[in-house]
RNA sequence: GGAGGGAUACCAAAGUGGCCAACUGGGGCGGACUGUAAAUCCGCUGGCAUUCGCCUUCGUAGGUUCGAAUCCUACUCCCUCCA
């Protein structure tokens, strides 16, 4: 990834919708014409897996290192055991080190996957705060960093001003100047000039650029630059499906549930999504987006946006799976699966081990959670909602022996639309 | 401190001795339609029982009655008004 260098990026971000806010916009552009600048953005362990809103800032960070520039993903393995109260109302509960120490590895290791650290021209960078902010001493802090905030401009920042109301702990409070310090010693190390975020990091950022410049007398200048929330066309938070986040961790969220999740994506959000996810240039989205005015029942949009960032998420061969896994699921297909398909395709989803073949169907509905209770299995039978290895049943009395077994030993029961189950039968 | 009103199923809200497992609306879930959409229409929405039916539920605990969500008593919580 040695791309040229390109002055266009902010263009290209702001075209795409990713600026929000900007410390100014006309001196970075500046900056930005006269050669590749490094750039930061900071991540703290706060779950052991980053999850699709994250995947905004990773990408920005990603379009910089296309365009050239040196990009540089922080992890927070100090931070992360402090706790940011930004965008947050109450108090967070601190995590042992053990975990946060964990948490930081597995970021690492997914951060590692949008970025090419082997580049001649440009190589990414991964770091963690951790290595300078454990050894700061408490009389350094406040000597030579600390001395630069005033409480004034700390009390005035949205993070701890909302938070005055009800409470927040000069823990908490601390945070900004943290962040404000790994901003700081990126920039004697590495000449960081730029650190992105979302839009709750603004307070942050701006305290990182102030410090900079107290430090060296006002004379010198960084750059801040926060990207949207992303939201849905109801105003509501992208990102979170039935069943809680969308995580990248394919332990946590499958590739074919996180392929489904873009997949469903509404009319109204799709062009939006493909512009701050996807890599595709301007000119194509347009195609697509011409595709969801003349054709939308095709949703070649959506399948283009679940596809390409499946793609660079998980793989070429997860995407292939996630393909194939809806391709059997919604088309009636289910027996044409792979042992690895369907244990992907079931993953999340409830099951449960019977061992009486002899058990009725209604049963099974209670056992593997399609139903709340046996009136209730009655009643999706008797509605025909219950779809089992793609046959529908209807007879209410039908026992585990005279269904059709799946590989031998798997139901595959599909209750109404999208809701699957398996139940899969061991010997007594 | 005084006066009054209220607590019903996921939420809202009827019911004021038997016809109440409880009107109605929302939500949720199914079905039809469709684009794995929106809108619309239809059905279901305490549990057990293949039928009769049985069991648990209307703030909590008791009581009256053949029978209570509905009447009585005590308790808990909430709201409004006057101080």
């Amino acid at each position: 990834m040695s791309g040229e260098f390109s002055m266009d990026i902010l263009k290209d971000l702001q075209a795409r919708g990713l600026i929000y806010q900007s410390t100014d916009l006309d001196a970075l552009q500046d900056r930005l014409s006269k050669g590749p600048i490094t750039l930061y953005c900071g991540f703290d362990p706060t779950a052991d897996s980053l999850h699709i809103g994250h995947l905004v800032t990773v990408l920005t960070l990603r379009r910089f290192q296309l365009a050239g520039h040196h990009p540089i993903a922080l992890v927070g393995g100090a931070t992360g055991l402090i706790g940011d109260p930004s965008g947050r109302t109450s108090e967070r509960t601190l995590n042992s080190r053990e975990i946060v120490t964990e948490w930081t590895e597995k970021l690492k290791k997914q951060l590692s996957r949008f970025l090419d650290f082997e580049s001649s021209s440009n190589p990414a960078k991964m770091v963690n705060n951790y290595d300078w902010i454990h050894s700061l001493d408490v009389i350094t802090f406040l000597r030579d960093i600390g001395k630069n905030f005033t409480i004034n401009s700390m009390l005035a920042k949205e993070s701890v001003s909302s938070r005055l109301e009800r409470g927040i702990s000069f823990t908490e409070f601390s945070y900004m100047i943290l962040q404000a310090y790994d901003f700081y010693q990126l920039h004697e190390k590495y000449q960081c000039e730029l650190q992105v975020g979302g839009s709750d990091q603004w307070g942050n950022i701006t305290a990182g650029t102030e410090l900079i410049r107290r430090m060296h007398e006002e004379k010198v200048t960084v750059h801040g630059l926060t990207l949207p929330l992303i939201t849905k066309s109801d105003g509501t938070k992208f990102g979170k499906s039935a069943s809680g986040a969308v995580w990248l961790d394919p332990e946590k969220t499958s590739p074919y549930a996180f392929y489904q999740f873009l997949l469903n994506v509404d009319d109204h959000d799709v062009i939006k999504l493909l512009k701050v996810f996807t890599f595709l240039s301007l000119e194509e989205i347009k195609e697509l987006e011409q595709e969801v005015a003349t054709r939308p029942e095709k949703r070649v949009a959506q399948r283009t946006l679940a596809e390409e960032v499946t793609r660079l998420v998980h793989g070429e061969e997860a995407l292939k799976r996630a393909v194939n896994i809806t391709q059997a699921l919604f088309h009636g297909e289910i027996r044409k699966l792979t042992a690895q398909e369907i244990a992907e395709a079931f993953q999340d989803v409830p099951s449960a081990t019977i061992t009486d073949h002899q058990l009725p169907l209604v049963d099974v509905l209670v056992q593997t959670g399609a139903a709340k209770s046996k009136r209730e299995a009655r009643e999706f039978i008797t509605n025909g909602a219950v779809t089992v290895n793609d046959v529908k049943v209807t007879d209410l009395t039908i026992k585990v022996d005279e269904l059709d077994h799946l590989a031998g030993k798997y139901l595959v029961i599909r209750r109404g639309k999208k809701n699957y189950y398996l139940c899969e039968l061991a010997q007594a």
